[in-house]
DNA sequence: AAGACGCCCAACCGCAGGATG
DNA sequence: ACATCCTGCGGTTGGGCGTCT
């Protein structure tokens, strides 16, 4: 009991939603260095996050080509389709989706198509015999994949982060054309 | 108008596989 | 051949927000 577990180091790491500063350094940093080495970016940039969380962020939210909300009906007959081919593999079904992530993806299942395959079932169940492919085809014309998107919400950490940014049309609602602009104001 | 409830999404955690020394 | 580190993946959870009663 003489070593404790947490050293000053452990102690700095910083867990929970990311600020639009740790975005920014994020972005800038990413931009001038690249990505990869994700440990040692985190360090080098001066985040207080692990490398995980760095790439994690940068992959499912900062990427300039992501996409969010939306789920068109081909994507959403597209992600069935290829669930229906190889399970729970995100990460593929994810390659087969431009712009998409596998954690979209994952929560779009989760939240959306399982939901409604549950309900298949129990109809499917009072009905007639039925299996994971019947409703998985099944759903396909019940779910609507009219979603709206709500950019990112920083309103918890403004009190701390008061930066000269341009507040137009939600105060405190931040965009990542927001965040992109200012990205390509300190950087260039 | 206030509280309860459910839904959705961002982020964390643990594990497995690959790369490197 | 082995040990260690890093990356990537899938599962799970907590908080915010909207809707319903």
């Amino acid at each position: 009991m003489d070593k404790k577990p947490c050293n000053s180091q452990d102690a700095e790491v910083r867990k929970g939603p990311w600020t639009m500063e740790e975005d920014l350094i994020l972005i800038n940093y990413i931009a001038n260095h690249g990505e990869g080495v994700w440990n040692s970016l985190a360090r080098s940039a001066g985040l207080k996050r692990t490398g995980k969380s760095c790439r994690l962020r940068w992959l499912n939210y900062l990427r300039p080509d992501v996409r969010r909300g939306n789920i068109t009906p081909e994507e959403q007959l597209l992600i069935m389709e290829l669930h229906a081919k190889w399970g729970n593999r995100w990460s593929k079904i994810a390659k087969h989706l431009p712009g998409r992530t596998d954690n979209e993806i994952k929560n779009y299942w989760r939240t959306r198509i399982q939901k409604h395959i549950k309900q298949a079932e129990t109809f499917a169940g009072q009905g007639s015999e039925h299996n994971d492919q019947a409703s998985t085809s099944q759903i396909s014309t019940t779910v609507n994949a009219a979603e709206t998107y709500s950019p990112p919400s920083y309103a918890g950490n403004m009190e701390t982060f008061q930066g000269p940014f341009p507040t137009e049309s939600n105060e405190n609602l931040w965009s990542m054309e927001d965040l992109w602009s200012m990205q390509l104001l300190n950087g260039d």
